[in-house]
DNA sequence: CTCGATTTATTTGTATACAAACATTTTAAT
DNA sequence: ATTAAAATGTTTGTATACAAATAAATCGAG
Protein backbone atom coordinates (compact mmCIF):
# COMPACT_ATOMS: atom_id res chain seq x y z
CA UNK A 1 0.00 0.00 0.00
CA UNK A 2 1.64 3.10 -0.77
CA UNK A 3 -1.35 5.73 -1.08
CA UNK A 4 -1.90 6.91 2.27
CA UNK A 5 -4.46 9.70 1.82
CA UNK A 6 -6.96 9.80 4.63
CA UNK A 7 -9.96 9.92 1.87
CA UNK A 8 -9.59 6.45 1.30
CA UNK A 9 -11.23 5.17 4.67
CA UNK A 10 -14.64 5.07 4.96
CA UNK A 11 -15.11 5.94 8.20
CA UNK A 12 -13.59 9.26 6.79
CA UNK A 13 -15.60 10.17 4.18
CA UNK A 14 -18.27 9.53 6.59
CA UNK A 15 -16.73 12.07 9.03
CA UNK A 16 -16.09 14.65 6.60
CA UNK A 17 -19.68 14.16 4.86
CA UNK A 18 -21.52 14.49 8.25
CA UNK A 19 -19.36 17.53 9.18
CA UNK A 20 -20.59 19.15 5.92
CA UNK A 21 -24.33 18.23 6.32
CA UNK A 22 -24.51 19.26 9.74
CA UNK A 23 -22.31 23.15 9.17
CA UNK A 24 -25.15 23.32 6.85
CA UNK A 25 -28.08 22.64 9.14
CA UNK A 26 -25.96 24.39 12.17
CA UNK A 27 -25.72 27.96 10.30
CA UNK A 28 -29.68 27.35 8.93
CA UNK A 29 -30.45 26.40 12.49
CA UNK A 30 -28.68 29.60 14.41
CA UNK A 31 -31.34 32.04 13.75
CA UNK A 32 -33.51 30.16 15.68
CA UNK A 33 -31.02 30.43 18.38
CA UNK A 34 -30.95 25.86 18.49
CA UNK A 35 -28.40 23.79 17.58
CA UNK A 36 -28.51 20.56 15.20
CA UNK A 37 -28.10 18.07 18.04
CA UNK A 38 -30.54 20.16 20.18
CA UNK A 39 -33.04 20.05 17.50
CA UNK A 40 -33.02 16.46 17.39
CA UNK A 41 -33.46 16.19 21.23
CA UNK A 42 -36.35 18.25 20.50
CA UNK A 43 -37.95 15.91 17.62
CA UNK A 44 -38.11 12.90 19.90
CA UNK A 45 -39.89 14.94 22.45
CA UNK A 46 -42.59 15.73 19.34
CA UNK A 47 -42.54 12.17 18.72
CA UNK A 48 -42.84 10.95 22.59
CA UNK A 49 -43.44 14.24 25.18
CA UNK A 50 -43.02 12.44 28.70
CA UNK A 51 -40.21 10.01 27.61
CA UNK A 52 -37.78 8.61 30.69
CA UNK A 53 -34.37 10.26 29.82
CA UNK A 54 -33.34 7.04 29.19
CA UNK A 55 -35.03 5.68 26.66
CA UNK A 56 -34.87 9.21 25.11
CA UNK A 57 -30.53 9.05 24.86
CA UNK A 58 -31.50 5.12 23.09
CA UNK A 59 -33.85 6.79 20.42
CA UNK A 60 -30.98 9.27 19.50
CA UNK A 61 -28.31 6.91 19.80
CA UNK A 62 -26.96 9.26 22.32
CA UNK A 63 -24.39 8.66 25.35
CA UNK A 64 -26.20 9.64 28.41
CA UNK A 65 -23.74 11.85 29.46
CA UNK A 66 -23.82 13.80 25.96
CA UNK A 67 -27.97 13.84 26.72
CA UNK A 68 -27.42 15.40 30.47
CA UNK A 69 -25.44 18.08 28.74
CA UNK A 70 -27.92 19.27 25.79
CA UNK A 71 -30.85 18.98 28.71
CA UNK A 72 -29.09 21.50 30.88
CA UNK A 73 -28.82 23.83 27.71
CA UNK A 74 -32.35 22.79 26.43
CA UNK A 75 -33.80 23.28 29.78
CA UNK A 76 -31.92 26.53 30.33
CA UNK A 77 -33.52 28.29 27.02
CA UNK A 78 -37.07 27.11 28.77
CA UNK A 79 -37.64 24.50 25.51
CA UNK A 80 -37.92 20.89 27.79
CA UNK A 81 -38.30 20.64 31.31
CA UNK A 82 -36.82 17.60 33.63
CA UNK A 83 -39.00 16.17 36.16
CA UNK A 84 -38.90 12.87 38.47
CA UNK A 85 -40.17 10.02 37.73
CA UNK A 86 -43.20 8.85 39.87
CA UNK A 87 -42.43 5.30 39.44
CA UNK A 88 -38.67 5.52 40.08
CA UNK A 89 -36.62 7.97 41.92
CA UNK A 90 -33.70 6.99 40.02
CA UNK A 91 -35.50 8.29 36.63
CA UNK A 92 -35.98 11.39 35.31
CA UNK A 93 -38.97 12.18 33.12
CA UNK A 94 -38.55 14.97 30.27
CA UNK A 95 -41.20 16.95 28.92
CA UNK A 96 -41.73 19.72 26.13
CA UNK A 97 -41.80 23.52 27.60
CA UNK A 98 -44.63 25.79 26.27
CA UNK A 99 -41.36 27.21 23.44
CA UNK A 100 -41.08 24.05 22.03
CA UNK A 101 -44.50 23.32 20.96
CA UNK A 102 -45.18 26.73 20.15
CA UNK A 103 -42.45 27.09 17.51
CA UNK A 104 -42.55 23.28 16.26
CA UNK A 105 -43.93 24.17 13.03
CA UNK A 106 -41.17 26.63 12.66
CA UNK A 107 -38.60 24.11 13.26
CA UNK A 108 -39.65 21.50 11.57
CA UNK A 109 -40.50 23.21 8.46
CA UNK A 110 -37.50 24.25 8.26
CA UNK A 111 -35.12 20.90 8.69
CA UNK A 112 -37.77 19.60 6.09
CA UNK A 113 -36.47 22.12 3.72
CA UNK A 114 -32.86 21.31 4.80
CA UNK A 115 -33.16 17.79 3.86
CA UNK A 116 -34.74 18.20 0.78
CA UNK A 117 -31.81 19.78 -0.43
CA UNK A 118 -29.83 17.32 0.22
CA UNK A 119 -32.12 14.59 -1.14
CA UNK A 120 -32.39 16.33 -4.46
CA UNK A 121 -28.84 16.26 -4.92
CA UNK A 122 -29.00 12.54 -5.66
CA UNK A 123 -31.44 10.23 -7.86
CA UNK A 124 -34.14 8.58 -5.36
CA UNK A 125 -32.65 5.20 -6.22
CA UNK A 126 -29.23 6.17 -5.43
CA UNK A 127 -30.61 8.28 -2.03
CA UNK A 128 -32.66 5.06 -0.76
CA UNK A 129 -29.45 2.74 -0.60
CA UNK A 130 -27.47 5.66 1.02
CA UNK A 131 -30.19 6.08 3.41
CA UNK A 132 -30.57 2.30 4.51
CA UNK A 133 -26.87 2.05 4.28
CA UNK A 134 -26.64 4.55 6.84
CA UNK A 135 -29.35 3.06 9.06
CA UNK A 136 -28.12 0.07 8.58
CA UNK A 137 -24.50 1.16 10.16
CA UNK A 138 -26.53 3.49 12.99
CA UNK A 139 -28.83 0.45 14.03
CA UNK A 140 -25.84 -1.75 14.18
CA UNK B 1 -45.84 16.16 9.16
CA UNK B 2 -47.31 14.40 11.83
CA UNK B 3 -44.67 11.72 12.44
CA UNK B 4 -41.39 14.01 14.28
CA UNK B 5 -38.88 10.89 14.93
CA UNK B 6 -35.33 12.37 14.28
CA UNK B 7 -34.57 8.88 12.77
CA UNK B 8 -36.20 10.52 9.31
CA UNK B 9 -33.70 13.18 8.55
CA UNK B 10 -30.54 12.16 6.40
CA UNK B 11 -28.51 14.34 8.76
CA UNK B 12 -29.44 12.60 11.95
CA UNK B 13 -28.64 8.81 10.17
CA UNK B 14 -25.49 10.77 8.80
CA UNK B 15 -24.05 11.86 12.30
CA UNK B 16 -25.74 8.49 14.20
CA UNK B 17 -23.69 6.08 11.38
CA UNK B 18 -20.63 8.16 11.63
CA UNK B 19 -20.44 8.18 15.69
CA UNK B 20 -20.75 4.27 15.24
CA UNK B 21 -18.02 4.07 12.64
CA UNK B 22 -16.03 6.04 14.38
CA UNK B 23 -16.38 4.59 18.06
CA UNK B 24 -15.67 1.36 15.97
CA UNK B 25 -12.16 2.86 14.97
CA UNK B 26 -11.49 4.69 18.34
CA UNK B 27 -11.97 1.71 20.20
CA UNK B 28 -9.68 -0.45 18.27
CA UNK B 29 -7.06 2.47 17.63
CA UNK B 30 -6.94 3.07 21.26
CA UNK B 31 -4.16 0.62 21.89
CA UNK B 32 -2.08 2.17 20.06
CA UNK B 33 -2.71 5.37 21.73
CA UNK B 34 -4.08 7.31 19.25
CA UNK B 35 -7.35 9.30 18.24
CA UNK B 36 -9.24 8.28 14.68
CA UNK B 37 -8.50 12.22 13.77
CA UNK B 38 -5.09 12.02 14.59
CA UNK B 39 -4.93 9.15 12.79
CA UNK B 40 -6.33 10.89 9.56
CA UNK B 41 -3.44 13.75 10.04
CA UNK B 42 -0.82 10.95 9.84
CA UNK B 43 -2.01 9.45 7.24
CA UNK B 44 -1.88 13.18 5.10
CA UNK B 45 1.42 13.12 6.71
CA UNK B 46 2.69 9.36 5.51
CA UNK B 47 1.37 10.86 1.57
CA UNK B 48 2.83 14.16 1.92
CA UNK B 49 5.60 14.88 4.85
CA UNK B 50 6.50 18.55 5.27
CA UNK B 51 3.50 20.00 4.11
CA UNK B 52 1.93 23.45 5.18
CA UNK B 53 -0.90 23.96 7.77
CA UNK B 54 -2.87 25.82 5.41
CA UNK B 55 -2.59 22.72 2.99
CA UNK B 56 -2.81 19.89 5.79
CA UNK B 57 -6.27 21.70 6.94
CA UNK B 58 -7.74 21.81 3.33
CA UNK B 59 -6.70 17.93 2.45
CA UNK B 60 -8.61 17.14 5.92
CA UNK B 61 -11.28 18.93 5.32
CA UNK B 62 -10.83 20.11 8.42
CA UNK B 63 -11.11 24.24 10.48
CA UNK B 64 -7.66 25.16 11.00
CA UNK B 65 -8.50 25.72 14.70
CA UNK B 66 -9.33 22.09 15.28
CA UNK B 67 -5.93 21.15 13.36
CA UNK B 68 -3.89 23.42 15.62
CA UNK B 69 -5.45 21.41 18.76
CA UNK B 70 -4.99 18.00 17.36
CA UNK B 71 -1.27 18.71 15.86
CA UNK B 72 -0.49 20.58 19.59
CA UNK B 73 -1.37 17.07 20.97
CA UNK B 74 0.64 14.78 18.32
CA UNK B 75 3.27 16.94 18.97
CA UNK B 76 3.08 16.50 22.71
CA UNK B 77 3.29 12.65 21.63
CA UNK B 78 5.99 12.75 19.35
CA UNK B 79 4.03 11.69 16.86
CA UNK B 80 5.20 15.18 14.37
CA UNK B 81 6.95 18.15 14.54
CA UNK B 82 6.33 22.17 13.63
CA UNK B 83 8.90 24.35 11.99
CA UNK B 84 9.23 27.44 10.63
CA UNK B 85 8.42 28.01 6.55
CA UNK B 86 11.45 29.75 5.55
CA UNK B 87 9.28 31.23 2.64
CA UNK B 88 6.86 32.75 4.45
CA UNK B 89 6.97 33.31 8.20
CA UNK B 90 3.36 33.60 8.91
CA UNK B 91 3.01 29.70 7.42
CA UNK B 92 4.64 26.54 9.51
CA UNK B 93 5.28 22.91 8.12
CA UNK B 94 4.18 19.83 9.81
CA UNK B 95 6.43 17.32 9.44
CA UNK B 96 6.05 13.28 10.51
CA UNK B 97 8.54 12.76 13.61
CA UNK B 98 10.44 9.23 13.68
CA UNK B 99 7.68 7.39 15.95
CA UNK B 100 5.44 7.99 13.43
CA UNK B 101 7.49 6.69 10.14
CA UNK B 102 8.05 3.93 12.76
CA UNK B 103 4.52 2.58 13.21
CA UNK B 104 3.50 3.68 9.74
CA UNK B 105 2.65 -0.07 8.84
CA UNK B 106 1.21 -0.74 12.03
CA UNK B 107 -1.26 2.06 11.97
CA UNK B 108 -1.96 1.54 8.59
CA UNK B 109 -2.44 -1.88 8.97
CA UNK B 110 -4.80 -1.91 11.73
CA UNK B 111 -6.99 1.22 9.66
CA UNK B 112 -7.45 -1.06 6.43
CA UNK B 113 -9.04 -4.07 8.09
CA UNK B 114 -11.47 -2.02 10.47
CA UNK B 115 -12.13 -0.72 6.98
CA UNK B 116 -12.50 -3.77 5.42
CA UNK B 117 -14.72 -4.82 8.21
CA UNK B 118 -17.43 -1.74 7.47
CA UNK B 119 -17.27 -2.27 3.54
CA UNK B 120 -17.77 -6.05 4.01
CA UNK B 121 -21.18 -6.25 5.23
CA UNK B 122 -22.38 -4.65 1.67
CA UNK B 123 -22.42 -5.64 -1.80
CA UNK B 124 -19.52 -3.83 -3.62
CA UNK B 125 -22.00 -2.09 -5.93
CA UNK B 126 -24.21 -0.55 -3.23
CA UNK B 127 -20.87 0.30 -1.60
CA UNK B 128 -19.32 2.20 -4.69
CA UNK B 129 -22.64 4.32 -4.36
CA UNK B 130 -22.48 4.84 -1.03
CA UNK B 131 -18.87 6.04 -1.54
CA UNK B 132 -19.39 8.03 -3.93
CA UNK B 133 -22.30 10.04 -2.72
CA UNK B 134 -20.23 10.07 0.84
CA UNK B 135 -17.26 11.93 -1.43
CA UNK B 136 -19.75 14.02 -3.42
CA UNK B 137 -21.55 15.24 -0.33
CA UNK B 138 -18.38 15.83 1.40
CA UNK B 139 -16.07 17.59 -1.06
CA UNK B 140 -18.96 20.30 -2.02
C1' DC C 1 7.52 53.35 -0.50
C1' DT C 2 3.38 53.34 2.48
C1' DC C 3 -0.56 51.94 4.71
C1' DG C 4 -4.85 49.57 4.65
C1' DA C 5 -6.49 44.94 3.29
C1' DT C 6 -5.61 40.16 3.27
C1' DT C 7 -3.54 35.90 4.74
C1' DT C 8 -1.93 32.65 8.24
C1' DA C 9 -2.04 30.34 12.55
C1' DT C 10 -3.37 30.64 17.30
C1' DT C 11 -6.40 31.67 21.20
C1' DT C 12 -10.83 31.83 23.43
C1' DG C 13 -15.39 30.36 24.22
C1' DT C 14 -19.25 27.18 23.50
C1' DA C 15 -21.17 22.74 22.11
C1' DT C 16 -20.97 17.92 21.19
C1' DA C 17 -19.00 13.04 22.20
C1' DC C 18 -17.63 9.58 25.29
C1' DA C 19 -14.91 7.02 29.06
C1' DA C 20 -14.56 6.60 33.90
C1' DA C 21 -15.87 7.58 38.47
C1' DC C 22 -19.68 8.65 41.39
C1' DA C 23 -24.20 8.95 44.25
C1' DT C 24 -28.63 7.29 44.54
C1' DT C 25 -31.99 3.92 43.99
C1' DT C 26 -33.74 -0.54 42.73
C1' DT C 27 -33.30 -5.49 42.02
C1' DA C 28 -32.27 -10.02 43.21
C1' DA C 29 -30.00 -13.81 45.49
C1' DT C 30 -29.88 -15.76 49.89
C1' DA D 1 -34.93 -8.91 55.71
C1' DT D 2 -30.18 -8.18 54.22
C1' DT D 3 -26.87 -7.12 51.16
C1' DA D 4 -24.24 -7.48 46.91
C1' DA D 5 -25.14 -6.44 42.13
C1' DA D 6 -27.25 -3.74 38.67
C1' DA D 7 -29.48 0.35 36.86
C1' DT D 8 -29.95 5.45 36.38
C1' DG D 9 -28.37 9.99 35.76
C1' DT D 10 -24.69 13.32 36.81
C1' DT D 11 -19.94 14.90 37.11
C1' DT D 12 -15.23 15.15 35.56
C1' DG D 13 -11.71 15.00 32.21
C1' DT D 14 -10.10 14.76 27.41
C1' DA D 15 -10.77 15.28 22.47
C1' DT D 16 -12.99 17.05 18.47
C1' DA D 17 -15.56 20.99 15.89
C1' DC D 18 -16.17 25.65 14.77
C1' DA D 19 -17.19 30.85 15.25
C1' DA D 20 -15.08 35.02 16.55
C1' DA D 21 -11.28 37.68 18.02
C1' DT D 22 -6.34 38.22 17.87
C1' DA D 23 -1.31 38.73 16.48
C1' DA D 24 1.97 38.63 13.04
C1' DA D 25 3.39 38.79 8.32
C1' DT D 26 2.54 39.68 3.45
C1' DC D 27 0.28 41.88 -0.40
C1' DG D 28 -1.27 45.57 -3.26
C1' DA D 29 -3.34 49.93 -4.66
C1' DG D 30 -1.86 54.43 -4.75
Amino acid sequence: MSIFSPSQYICFKLSRAMRKVQRYYEVNLAPLEITTVQFYVLSSLWETDGIKFKELAQKLSMDGATLTGILDRLERQEFVLRADDPEDRRSVLVFLAEKAKMYRDEFQCLAETLDNEIKHQFSSEDFAIFSRMLNQIGES
